[in-house]
DNA sequence: ATACTATAGTTGTCAGCTGCAACTATAGTA
DNA sequence: TACTATAGTTGCAGCTGACAACTATAGTAT
């Protein structure tokens, strides 16, 4: 007869704590990342292939998890710039290898070090437990959210035509 | 000596945590949201007006973390809408005196409800201790993220011409 | 009072991100 | 040799967002 209360506090607090922190990374991020000649979804492209090696493309998209189309065109950009390689994969010839480029690795290196470097300043701040419990419990966020959004038609109902997207800039 | 590699490490390991939490969380809310008849742009609009009572454009602008015109746009659907009303401040003949209908209001508190309903059961996983210190936590990151954001040009110095937007949909 | 400047919003324009649907091509199977 | 499934690509339409130009009202300095 207490703790409920006591919950639904803590998560309204969450709640807020958390939307405003998104939108405020999304801008940090955006800020960072689009000078250096390429987007957010591209810089989380490029970081998939830096990190989790060669991919087909069907596996950077549930990477970054977006539509396939989007993902190829996300994939264009990169190869464009120099960033990433198309290749037919060896084992199917369907499906593509791709692949971050020297150049790639070297940019996506050079934004992870500012972001970290930014991101310290922040870590310092925070006590040792804090600092160290934070990544897990920030996972397991993730997660809940990711199991619930994998559930078709989680408590959606009625779609309106217009709006869709999430979006900013500056 | 040893303490400097186990923040670069703490540190890295935030960003990826941070990196998928927005990306996950991002498609949670349009999916939540974005069936009832208004985006996630929209929403968060709607809860600047729910929250922090009448508000004149800029005020909401600032809010939102988006340019006058593009939140001009966002009042416009939600006026169209009938969840907020745009009426000329009564001090200023310049102004607006943004609201929320009580339409606007029950949407919000709708919507709400679901997010936390879900959040919830997140957060019951959570002991106690860290679900109390989750929001301040993160509330500290976005102050820290926020605050350098404001600085002119922080760390940026070419930008492109292609790509400086954030989005998703589904 | 009369400019001059600042502020509040609106609208035109342009560009990017996305998903869906349709389509091509290769694999795998019956 | 069909028939179906899978990997990607492209056409298309909608939304997001910023910037710049523009209107209108406020405030300020001659």
């Amino acid at each position: 007869m207490r703790t409920v209360p006591r919950l639904q506090k803590d998560t309204v607090a969450l709640y807020h704590a958390l939307n405003e922190l998104i939108r405020i990374y999304q801008f940090r991020d955006r800020d960072r990342i689009c000078c250096h000649d390429i987007s957010i979804t591209q810089c989380h492209g490029l970081e998939g292939l830096v990190h989790h090696g060669p991919l087909m493309l069907n596996e950077l998209a549930d990477y970054l998890h977006l539509d396939k189309s989007t993902t190829s065109r996300v994939v264009d950009s990169l190869e464009r710039k120099g960033y990433a390689t198309r290749l037919v994969h060896p084992d199917d010839s369907r499906a593509l290898e791709l692949k971050a480029t020297p150049a790639g690795i070297r940019l996506h290196q050079l934004i992870m070090d500012e972001i970290l470097e930014e991101e310290e300043a922040v870590l310092s701040d925070l006590s040792v437990e804090v600092r160290r419990a934070l990544p897990g419990v920030l996972r397991k966020l993730t997660q809940a959210a990711a199991n619930r959004s994998k559930r078709p038609n989680v408590g959606c109902s009625s779609a309106s035509a217009e709006n869709q997207a999430i979006g900013a800039k500056k």
